[in-house]
DNA sequence: AATTAGTTTGTTTTGCAAACCAACAAACTG
DNA sequence: CAGTTTGTTGGTTTGCAAAACAAACTAATT
């Protein structure tokens, strides 16, 4: 890409001529993205720029081999149209996606698929050391596709991750506390200077919109991750809600029964306490009377396959974390009304015994009666949503330079 | 005001110049009424904007009068600025809110002096009679001042709104459902173009951020009102959040107990049955052992008087309101981690009883035991909040004809 | 000939940079 | 001490560059 374009993603406090230009660029290259094959005066039509606007900016697009020209022939009268799409096989991206367990660093080309990746085992107690580690193993992958364009690193973690300074603020599960990830990648090879740091389920959030095959209106969605916690990334208005703290979305320790259980988090009556993948196990294990020690490392991809086989006790389970999903799912459509809820995690490989039990809780919550209530689908994202995140926080930034609205 | 200005709040799906130019003079016309005083220069440095364009933005200013000059000389070094401000008693709005027992009517000034007012009993059963009413009265306080240019209407409901529609979804209080108002004012008087519909709540939200006194940083921050229900105006990096379906911020709904009392929207444990007005005077008659229909038109007014002569009933029953306020509270602190949380309402006006409450509460729900939490604050919204929120809706038009983010 | 796609040419709008003018205070000067 | 010089800040003028636009043009197809 060229060296000249300026770096983006700087505070914004007026326009002038070259924002302009670089708000139409990202229109155009949206459009395209999003309605390819695509001509550049459909473009036109589409965005209502100019057409020899439109001509002159794609011009610097195929410049910048994002974009490639695809003459096909229909049977339309008139000219055929010279059709446009997003260049494939030329920008990657560099993905890591950080989990207490294992590490997965991958390099990903624009439109999603994962060219190539190594899973590490997490080295979660020396933090720099091991985010270096997978740099190195990321540096390995990169150097097998040499003729491609590298356009930066995206990185998720199971935390709280201020993604403006690219640190991780807090991140319990890892035991993590203000890792400043984009100093660390920086001091290793200053050479990079586009890292995107981000909470997984923030990251899953991008991902749907940026692969997803449902093909989501950006207005109002949210995505649910379910795992060990419940996390979520909020979208709103074509932008990621991160919070004043960094902490918005963290519904897991929401509380959803007054006095309840005691939380590790020092509360009473958390959502994780009822609706997680732990609580599901732990809830099994009750309905199996298997006693504490017994099996310790039984874990939730042995309650979705007992579920699968029909186990009662299993399927029990099941439908008792769907019913305070839904309990707390209510609550998230009361806060945010969103448009559509994906649900991310393993649980929903279960999704036809999840999906009725989720539905039943919330139309006996079904607000003021006559309200239509958000949309509940299962995650359209292939085996990893937090490393197709970790690929989509890159990928955005070549796509959409400038977050603007209306 | 120029009437060759073309009609702003239009869908804009690309940039060019004359959009340029409408940005550009929001952000100075919004940097002179945050600012102001403030001379060209600062301007320009705040904006970054050249000199020589923020003196010719400043003029379309000056003659649309919409700001004044004010030469008014100091003792620092160098030529004396000439400081501009934001003209008074030259644009007025209208302000209508309407509420199930009252509606005011009003004439405000961009600053939000309320210029003149009148007050009507709601007649709820005939809409669209009400509402012409409503016009006629404002007609009549506008004709005081035919000097001032008139820059349109602003309505606030107790209810869900479609602000992009100017129409009533549902308002269970005034029994309002699919209202048109906007319809409604434009049948009546068609030369009215500008009219502004929005919940009470966020439109008090808007006011908050327009005229509040306690400088508000518009990233995230929420206004709560608490009254016969509980609604909620929700600002994310200063847009206002509506949702899918417009009822973004109807926490009154939001489950709070599992398996709590019933509400009357078919739910159980909905957090209005803990925490709202109707709740607290509930609970005070019980404390006070008061028989149904005994003392039948007992309001908030009367426990919140009772509890500022120090009756330990009418504290207690206020310190209860307080404890479910919070718990609530932080359920929206999980969700939207905003900066701030501003509420209102009539019970505020024991802010030293339920601060200490809500606080409490919220120390007890810490999250993670290290986060910082939001900043929770009474209103300084004067007498009638909804209604500064109508004047506000209109007045915000004026500033910021375009919404776009970084 | 009709139709649709895309390019070229010249114009308009806008913001920008640099030089300029304006107004003031403090230091300097005869 | 009056007048002048210098420095500093505020605001305007002038010419220019970048961008989008409109309209006329070419291109390719039925």
């Amino acid at each position: 890409m060229d060296p000249k374009r300026k770096s983006r993603h700087v505070r914004i406090t007026s326009i002038n001529s070259s924002v302009v230009r670089n708000i139409n660029r990202s229109i155009i290259l949206d459009a395209i993205r999003v309605h390819q094959p695509i001509s550049r005066s459909k473009i036109s039509l589409l965005t209502r720029l100019n057409k020899s606007t439109v001509s002159s900016i794609v011009d610097t697009l195929i410049a910048d081999e994002l974009i490639a020209e695809d003459i096909d022939r229909n049977k339309k009268i008139g000219r055929n149209p010279i059709n446009l799409r997003v260049k494939k096989g030329i920008h990657i991206v560099g993905a890591i996606s950080i989990d207490p367990r294992s590490t997965i660093v991958a390099v990903v080309d624009i439109d999603g698929t994962v060219k190539a990746s190594v899973t590490l085992r997490t080295e979660a107690n020396a933090p720099e050391a091991f985010i270096i580690r997978c740099l190195e193993e990321l540096t390995a992958l990169w150097k097998k596709f040499p003729s491609h364009y590298f356009n930066g690193i995206g990185i998720t973690v199971p935390g709280i991750v201020d993604s403006l300074h690219s640190t991780v603020v807090f991140a319990p599960r890892l035991g993590w506390e203000h890792v400043d990830i984009g100093r660390i990648v920086l001091g290793h090879d200053p050479s990079i200077d586009a890292v995107a740091v981000e909470n997984d389920a923030r990251a899953c959030a991008v991902a749907e919109l940026v692969f997803g095959t449902q093909s989501i209106n950006p207005a109002n969605y949210i995505f649910l991750s379910v795992g060990a916690g419940i996390g979520a990334g909020i979208v709103v208005d074509n932008r990621l809600l991160s919070g004043h703290s960094h902490a918005a979305g963290e519904f897991g320790h929401m509380i959803i029964v007054e006095n309840g259980e005691q939380c590790s988090c020092g509360n009473l009556g958390c959502w994780e306490m009822y609706a997680s993948d732990r609580a599901t196990v732990r809830r099994y294990r009750a309905l199996k009377n298997i006693q504490p020690g017994v099996k310790a490392n039984l874990c939730l991809a042995d309650v979705v396959a007992a579920a699968g086989r029909g186990e009662p006790e299993a399927v029990e389970a099941v439908k008792r974390a769907a019913y305070y999903l839904g309990l707390g799912i209510s609550n998230i459509i009361r806060a945010f009304d969103p448009e559509f809820i994906v649900i991310g995690g393993r649980i929903t490989q279960c999704w036809d015994i999840l999906a009725p039990g989720i539905s039943e809780t919330l139309s006996t919550c079904g607000f003021l009666g006559t309200r239509t209530s958000a949309v509940i689908v299962p995650t359209s994202l292939a085996d990893n949503p937090p490393l197709l995140g970790a690929a989509a926080l890159s990928i955005r930034k070549i796509f959409t330079d400038y977050k603007f609205a209306l």
